[in-house]
RNA sequence: GGGUAGUUACCAGAGUGGCCAAAUGGGGCUGACUGUAACUCAGCUGGCUUACGCCUUCGGUGGUUCGAAUCCAUCACUGCCCA
């Protein structure tokens, strides 16, 4: 049975170096599983692994989207899924890491199949809520799909917004779509969690921005910014010097933005990973030792 | 030394006699989330309690009052102005 070593953890916790010896030692390369590391020229602010650890171990997934590409997790599983059934051929076991918690549930669990929704459809939904705000999409919503209408936060424009998008595109209901089966892979999943104490991990977040700010993060958000406006640009790191450039946040103020915002984030990503009972999860001295152990059997 | 404004929960800041455990914002915490997800949204945030509720708070102390964060006296501290 092939297998793939799904490697877990919140933001700034270390999961890149730690992805690197591991893919060593299971001789494999690295699947990244980030939803914002896939694009290209954001590798500071995203943390993406550098020339050298690129060069170290090969990686799938990294600074391979243009800013203004359209990507979803449901793509993320497909592509992933092709990759991970070719590097099969080859190898035994294979290592995805990362912490977007969609896209990792899409790979291990799998999305329901849902069309692509229609730009136009997209655009001309979200000026109407723009400018008659939610009621008359939850009304159409309430109307076209009753069931997902008692299931959904009727706040959350997103989710009220994409239930209708999905209703008019098909013209059937959205929940009819949603099944809640997870689906079967061809291969083991091994899931494991890279954990720290909290006061720990925020320390490590907050010296990692200033590592980025002193690495150009600034400049490089300089570079993107006539394209503020995009999803892949509505990110921690991006969003707050936007609006430093824009005037309204002096600098320091919008680091301490981003450390915040990340450190949120971070915790975030531990709500979600703490449902998913098939983590197992370890503490660095946890896998040093393992390591250790590893290396010594070897010899 | 004189005058004046102030001292409210983690922070900022409303509240000027009962409807006050005390608006609002920030921060913090907890959670939801199957296609734009580093998105988007929600709840909690004095203590005990599942809850009804009870208890301790609005700089300190002492008063007035049926009743005080709110009124009075006094003490302490802080800002500003004058010496």
């Amino acid at each position: 049975m092939k297998s793939l070593v799904v490697l877990i953890g919140p933001t700034g916790v270390g999961k890149t170096e730690l992805s690197l010896n591991l893919a060593e030692r299971l001789n494999s390369p690295v699947i990244s599983c980030d939803s914002r590391q896939l694009y290209k020229g954001i590798p500071i602010g995203t943390a993406a692994p550098t020339r050298e650890q690129l060069q170290r171990v090969k990686h799938y997934f990294i600074g391979t989207l243009d800013l203004t590409d359209y990507y979803s997790a449901s793509q993320f599983e497909e592509d992933a899924l092709a990759l991970i059934s070719q590097l099969h051929q080859t190898h035994n076991t294979l290592l995805m890491t990362g912490g977007s918690m969609m896209y990792i549930d899409a790979v291990c669990k799998g999305i329901d199949e849902i069309p692509t929704i229609d730009e136009n459809l997209r655009k001309d939904l979200f000026e109407l809520y723009e400018r008659e705000g939610l009621d008359p999409i939850r009304n159409q919503l309430k109307l076209l799909d009753p069931v997902f209408y008692n299931q959904v936060d009727l706040k959350n424009y997103k989710r009220v917004i994409h239930a209708l998008e999905v209703c008019l595109m098909t013209g059937k209901p959205y929940s009819s779509f949603r099944t809640g089966i997870d689906k079967e892979r061809p291969f083991n999943i091994i899931k494991i969690g890279l954990k720290r104490d909290r006061e720990e991990l925020y320390e490590r977040i907050n010296h990692r921005v200033d590592g980025m700010m002193e690495n150009g993060l600034l400049e490089e958000v300089r570079r993107v910014y006539p394209l503020k406006n995009l999803n892949s640009l509505n990110t921690v790191g991006y969003k707050e010097l936007f609006r430093y450039l824009d005037g309204e946040w002096d600098l320091s103020y919008a680091v301490e933005k981003i450390k915040q915002d990340s450190r949120i984030y971070s915790r975030k990503q531990m709500t979600w990973f703490k449902k998913d009972e098939k983590i197992v999860w370890f503490s660095p001295s946890e896998i040093e030792l393992i390591f250790k152990h590893i290396s010594t059997s070897q010899k």
